[in-house]
DNA sequence: ATGCGTCTTCGCAATGATTGAGAACAAATA
DNA sequence: TATTTGTTCTCAATCATTGCGAAGACGCAT
C-alpha cells in the first residue's frame, strides 16, 4: 500500500475525509509484515488512541481493501487477515506460532484438467513450522 | 473416504456406535464431489431424516475429518466444506456459482525464499468463473 | 429377548467474527 | 463560523461453529 501520506492525499481526492482514526490505521499498516486480523490492529490501536472502536478499524479495513491498498487474506486461522503487500505473493502459515509469512513463487501452477474454468486468481496456503518454531527445541 | 460399509465395521472397531445418523451421512459423502458445507448436507440429511440435528451433522463430519475418512477445507466462502476425497488435490471455486470443483497440480511449487520454514502441507485455491458459469451467456 | 453401560443425539445457550443501523460527532469547504 | 456531508461509535444482529447436559439408543453380556 502507498505512504500514509499518499493516502491522505487520494482519501481526500475520492471524497473521504481524513480522520485521526484512518490515520493511526494508515500507520500502523504501512510496512506492516504481520498480516493483522482486524482485532489485533485494534489493540495496537487502542494502546495509541483509546476510545477508537473495532468498527471503526473494520470498516477503514475495509475501504483500504476496496481501494486495492490493502488485500484481505484467508489462511484458514479463523479470521480474515490484512495484508499491505498487494504484490502477487502467497503465504505460509505456522502451525506453533501462527505466523504467517510471504511466499513469492516462481510460475504458479496451471490449472490442468479442469476444461474451461477461467482462473483470475490463484492463492497458495503452506502450513507447517517456521524456523523460529523449529530451532527453539522447547 | 471408504465405503458406507466399511466405515461401519471402522466405527464398530473403534468403539463408536453405528447409528441411523451416521449411516445416512456416511450415505450423502460416499462419492460426493460437492465439497459441501455442513449446512447443505444437513439440507439433504433432513429431508431423508426429518428430526436430525445440524449438530449431529457436525459431530459426524468432525469425527470423520479425525480419522481421516473426509478432509475439512477451507476455500474462502466462509463456512468450511468437506471433502470425502482425501487424495492430494487443490480447488478452484467459480465466484459466479459457488461450485468448488476438484484440481490436480502436476507439481506444487517448493517453497523459495523462506529459508527454514518445514512444509507439512500445501493448499492451492484457484478463483475464476467455471465453464457452465462461462458458457451460458446469462 | 432383556438389561445395562456407554456413547450419541438433540436442543439450546454461548462463542467469535463480522456486519447493520442510526444518533452523535467532526472534517472540509465556503 | 456555519453548513454539509462523511465518519465514528454503540449496540444489536447475524452467521458459523462449539459447549453443555438431559434424554435417548446402540451393542454387548446375560
Ligand atoms: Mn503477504
Ligand atoms: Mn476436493
Ligand atoms: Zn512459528
Ligand atoms: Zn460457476
Amino acid at each position: 500500500m502507498r505512504s500514509p501520506e499518499e493516502l491522505t492525499v487520494a482519501f481526500r481526492a475520492a471524497g473521504l475525509k481524513v480522520t485521526p482514526q484512518r490515520q493511526l490505521l494508515f500507520r500502523l499498516l504501512h510496512n506492516n509484515s504481520t498480516h493483522p486480523t482486524a482485532d489485533s490492529l485494534f489493540g495496537v490501536a487502542s494502546g495509541l488512541m483509546p476510545g477508537i472502536s473495532l468498527r471503526t478499524v473494520y470498516q477503514t479495513l475495509t475501504e483500504l481493501a476496496q481501494m486495492g491498498e490493502i488485500q484481505s487474506i484467508e489462511v484458514g486461522t479463523g479470521s480474515q487477515r490484512f495484508d499491505p503487500n498487494v504484490s502477487d505473493h502467497h503465504h505460509a502459515v505456522c502451525d506453533e506460532c501462527g505466523a504467517v509469512h510471504d511466499v513469492y513463487v516462481k510460475r504458479t501452477p496451471e490449472l490442468a484438467g479442469l476444461h474451461g474454468f477461467a482462473v483470475t486468481d490463484a492463492h497458495i496456503v503452506y502450513r507447517g513450522v517456521c524456523a523460529d518454531c523449529a530451532g527453539d527445541a522447547r
